[in-house]
DNA sequence: CCCCAGGAGAGTC
DNA sequence: GACTCTCATGGG
């Protein structure tokens, strides 16, 4: 893969990287269509990407942050050609190998899973673009203006009647409760050095972080790849797919067993697997 | 009217 | 540890 780093610009060619199938693969949700492309906000970063044929252009805030927020250090090639050994990834991978896994803000994560929990991707989109609007700062690049996901501080102030007003529903104690967690007392950092089990532990400790949510924290903003988030749909994978005999239906034993099969590049599988059955 | 959405918390045993 | 029930909201 070949990858050109200017100011404000990234430009990537090779089949390892493709807009659609990052955007689309349900990792990230502060994103839409934008002229001939997409905008995608980060952080407090933007991105417009745009894709013609196997040639990505990136035009940036910055472009190292988004040089490491797509991973772009990471050998997909050699990734793929590993868990091609597993018959059921064929193709899946074969249909979504420009897929990257993202490095996201980890507060942007948590509170982005945390919402996610329950619910459709469309709503949650609508529900953290509210937050941001309402609590994040407007920013401008190339005459574009749009808003920041808020700090941790904005968060922990907007309380609990904000958040159901942005449409959270029950949720909204959790997240108010998380962030006020979050601002004082608990360091989201401070997870990145622990063991993935203690980690988990961590993080599930916060209100609205289950199973699930604290693994896609884990995989999308801890970077961390042994961990193997399981939904309805990785249920259906699973069974339809996945578990050839003695097939269990918990969720908690089916994202094990899956870890145990697929090592290391758990994270890597289970989104080539997510892809691949929602689009389909 | 029903069912479902990238589930989690609280209660019970 | 295990089940089971409920939770707010919108779309099909």
């Amino acid at each position: 893969m070949e990858v050109l780093k200017t100011k404000n610009r990234l430009k990537i060619k090779g089949e390892y990287f493709s807009v659609k199938d990052i955007l689309f693969s349900g990792q990230v949700f502060r994103f839409r269509p934008y002229e001939d492309g997409f905008l995608l906000a980060a952080g407090r970063q933007l991105a417009f990407l745009r894709q013609k044929g196997d040639a990505a252009d990136i035009e940036c805030t910055d472009e190292e942050y988004f040089y490491r927020y797509f991973d772009l250090d990471t050998d997909y090639e050699r990734v793929t050609k590993s868990l091609y050994r597993f018959p059921a990834l064929r193709p899946t991978i074969d249909f979504g190998k420009g897929i990257r896994i993202l490095r996201q803000e980890k507060l942007e994560a948590l509170f982005s899973f945390i919402i996610s929990a329950f619910n459709n991707i469309k709503r949650i989109q609508k529900i953290i673009g509210r937050i941001c609007e309402g609590l994040g700062d407007e920013l401008k690049f190339n005459g574009i203006s749009y808003h920041a996901f808020p700090d941790i501080k904005r968060l922990a102030e907007a309380g609990e009647e904000f958040f159901r007003r942005a449409g959270v529903g029950y949720r909204a104690k959790y997240i108010a409760e998380t962030a006020e967690k979050a601002f004082s007392g608990f360091d989201l950092e401070a997870i990145s050095g622990l063991p993935t089990q203690d980690a988990r532990k961590r993080l599930m400790s916060l209100m609205g972080v289950g199973d699930k949510v604290c693994d896609c924290v884990l995989l999308f903003a801890y970077g961390r790849q042994d961990v193997f988030p399981v939904d309805t749909w990785m249920e259906k994978v699973y069974i339809q797919d996945l578990c050839s005999q003695d097939c269990c239906r918990d969720r908690k034993e089916i994202s094990r067993r899956c870890v145990q099969m697929f090592g290391e590049l758990s994270g890597y599988a289970q989104q080539y697997l997510f892809y691949y059955k929602r689009m389909s």
